[in-house]
DNA sequence: CAAACCGGGATCTGCCATTTAA
DNA sequence: TTAAATGGCAGATCCCGGTTTG
């Protein structure tokens, strides 16, 4: 064991020394093949339990390399909490992490320790995406990109938010991050807002994706929102001020697919135009569910005994899950609740309110059959 | 007291294509 | 030329509970 530890504490220049023939004159084997992978390296990585099979497709060029960090690494992770499982499943899935030079981590680390709480937080981020803290090498632009975010404003609370939830917001450049700011920016003032830094923040914090979405993506979807339910500008502002931010980041197609599926749902179940723009105002996160799913859904109300309206006005029914509203669907009619008359707000309460809700109904039933006889 | 209103929290990487650097 | 760096994309909800209101 010890010595094969001095071995791979050696190995970098024992390899170079050991070659006889080093980058071999395109002999035997054609111009087009790649040089073949260091033997020692792959040999290392494989006790180290990395899968090779899964780290060569992802990027092959690293096991040819002559001198790699796969020991510093190791260390440097397993110091910070990281088991070997852990190290093992980061260069897996992220092979370049093994040719950043310690001082290199040390550096990059003490730059994400000034977001995350404990060196405990950086490894479960790291595990989780190891891309995040290795793509890239540009430790200056972490450092200035840190600043950056830091200068919008946002709070220390939403700093760290954004990191967890969205930790390639790091690796970007920050001129990409500071695109962003610009266009939303730029978006409230086409729609003459007051107040720009304020929007971009609002939305930043509401929406933590934002960052790691194309502006060319949220700008169709802010286009396509305003041109397929004609806003206003206030109406632009206070939608994508408030839960309208999270369906910016949404696959362009998907959200056109969503929104017009649902306009043709809303359209076939006797709705106008008035209600299906109300709708998306009142809940535009309507808009994240699949068509598929939502028409569903909505089948199921309708089949419940719901009127449309009813859910025109109370869309977040429409945010539990298919079997959830099911399920209550059943309970209250077995109970012979009357949605016309009681409403529906029921069924978008929390499973707690939700069962409490029911032992009231069940016992008022009791109460009924027991004065009836 | 229960119902209604309202906001929040979890979650999101792993792959591919293109550009840049060595 | 190869590898590194970087930008971009697909995928497609569900649930909880504090506070206010009636």
């Amino acid at each position: 064991m010890l010595q094969r530890q001095i071995l791979h504490f050696l190995r970098p220049a024992s390899r170079c020394a050991s070659l006889p023939v080093p980058p071999r004159p395109c002999s035997s084997s054609s111009k087009h093949d790649p040089p073949p992978e260091n033997e020692s390296l792959v040999e290392n990585l494989s006790i180290m339990g990395v899968d090779l099979p899964s780290a060569r497709r992802r990027q092959p060029g690293v096991l040819r390399k002559l001198l790699t960090n796969e020991q510093g690494l190791a260390l440097f992770l397993k110091s910070k909490g990281a088991d070997q499982e852990t190290v093992a499943s980061i260069i897996s899935r992220f092979p370049r992490s093994i040719t950043r030079s310690c001082e290199h981590l040390e550096e990059r680390w003490r730059l994400w320790r000034n977001v995350f709480k404990s060196d405990g937080e950086v490894v479960e981020i790291l595990s989780r995406s190891p891309e995040s803290f290795f793509r890239s090498s540009d430790n200056k632009n972490l450092e200035e990109n840190i600043a950056f975010l830091m200068t919008l404003g946002i709070t220390a609370k939403d700093l760290h938010r954004l990191l967890t939830t969205a930790p390639r917001t790091f690796s970007n450049s920050v001129e990409l991050n500071k695109n962003m700011v610009e266009f939303l920016k730029s978006v409230c003032l086409r729609f003459d807002g007051k107040d720009p830094e304020r929007f971009a923040r609002t939305v930043i914090s509401r929406n933590l994706y934002v960052f790691i979405r194309s502006t060319n993506r949220i700008r169709a979807n802010v286009e396509f929102l305003c041109r397929s339910l004609r806003l206003s500008n206030a109406e632009a502002l206070g939608l994508f001020q408030s839960h309208g931010a999270q369906i910016l980041d949404v696959s362009h197609e998907s959200l056109k697919k969503n929104l017009q599926s649902l306009r043709a749902k809303l359209g076939s179940l006797g709705c106008g135009e008035e209600d299906f723009k109300r709708m998306i105002l009142n809940y535009s996160l309507v808009l994240f569910v699949s068509s598929q799913r939502l028409n569903e859904k909505l089948d199921c109300l309708m089949d419940g005994g719901i009127h449309v309206q009813q859910v025109v006005q109370k869309p977040k029914v429409l945010d539990f899950s298919i079997d959830c509203i099911r399920q209550r669907l059943r309970d209250l009619h077995r109970l012979g609740y009357d949605f016309q008359k009681s409403g529906i707000a029921v069924l978008d309460t929390s499973k707690k309110r939700f069962l409490a809700k029911l032992e009231r109904l069940s016992s008022a039933e009791n109460e009924d059959t027991r004065s009836l006889s």
